[in-house]
DNA sequence: CTTGACACATACCAACCGGTATGTATGATT
DNA sequence: AATCATACATACCGGTTGGTATGTGTCAAG
């Protein structure tokens, strides 16, 4: 037997990160179940024990991988604010300044698997949209919440304009992947920005 | 043999048309041979005969299909345009108001193959590029002509904000495919267009 | 001490994949 | 009339895919 024996949600979340890391290369389709076992050292034992088939392997990576992160990179920072439009201002700017080339070079994986699986599969589609919606969710509230606060010009639709912000943000990366240059990474993010500031309130209101 | 004995460029362009299609539903990698053969009804012989393989039918599908596509619909209305931001707001709202679902449906297949291969294949990363590179430099020629027209704002960074408008079109259209939803869409296209107002200069220069 | 559920490992399989080798009908060339 | 390249069609192949059936070691319960 292995060296730690019988560490059932272990091996579990290797297989998700495993999982994870495969299908943000490759894709969901293209992602291949024996390299994954080649990469988490496991056999297909271990894997079909866990999930019961590839499909519910990748809604897992969804659920369990890509949502943590979003949560914790974008939702956390906005989830009370009531500055919305400085808030994202600074994680956009955070974003940029981070060098870590594999967002340029890999992209968002909930935008990669949006653009692969939403036509091809309903499950998927509803899953990652719902994902979507929430963040949608997300900026919409704190951009109502900083009408209120006066940050924010009370014409604005927050919902639509949410919506927009988190497209054009997702456009910029994948853009970005494409043309494989962090310079252009950043000024589309700069673009972006100076979007938002069209959005602010023209006098603060108290 | 068949009806039509020995006509190959029309062989050729249906085997292209075949396979944009299955390649802009399924993606490239999960792109079926034989189902692009059963479509055109012809065999593995006619194909291999007009492309060395697969990936050479991908890349003519690229700029024998895509391209010219994309030319006539953005290229050609931006070409020589000096108000670039009325003639784009007209463009959107064009898009806006043809109810053709598919663009909801399945995407824009430049988009689509980018977000795709752009990691994967560097051939096809390279070729995808040049084609996204021209639409953005159109967009940003566009740009500069308006700034000299006294429509466009001179303090916009052009190549910076074609880079940006464009990346925020793919972005709603891709979001959009997602939620399947064509009033999202139109939505997500008005705030694009509200942005766009805000490049217009103060006061039209002469 | 036995039993049985759990957590895997191993071996195997049918289906499909892209690609190739070969055959053949047709039209143009000489 | 003979030759030859073109434009396909047909048959076939090795490799890979996701998935399954079975075996086995471990541990906890009884």
């Amino acid at each position: 037997m292995n060296a730690s024996v019988k560490t059932p949600d272990l091996t579990r979340i290797k297989l998700l990160e495993a999982a994870f890391a495969e299908i943000h290369q490759h894709g969901f389709q293209a992602a291949s179940i024996v390299q994954i076992l080649a990469d988490t050292e496991l056999t297909k034992g271990a894997l079909y024990h866990h999930f019961p088939d590839k499909k519910a392997l990748g809604l897992a990576v969804i659920e369990e991988m890509i949502r943590p992160q979003l949560a914790a990179m974008m939702f956390g920072p906005l989830a009370e604010s009531r500055q919305p439009l400085a808030d994202m201002q600074t994680l956009l700017r955070a974003k940029a300044a981070e060098n870590d080339p594999w967002v340029v070079a890999l992209g968002c994986p909930l935008n990669n698997l949006m653009q692969e699986m939403s036509p091809v599969d309903e499950t998927f589609r509803v899953q990652l949209n719902a994902l979507f919606q929430d963040w949608v969710d997300v900026v919409a509230a704190a951009l109502k919440r900083g009408q209120q606060a006066g940050e924010v010009r009370p014409d604005v639709a927050a919902d639509e304009t949410a919506f927009f912000i988190v497209s054009a943000l997702e456009g910029c990366i994948g853009m970005s992947k494409n043309t494989q240059s962090v310079a252009a990474f950043r000024g589309c993010l700069v673009q972006l920005g100076s979007y938002l500031e069209t959005l602010k309130a023209a006098r603060p209101a108290v």
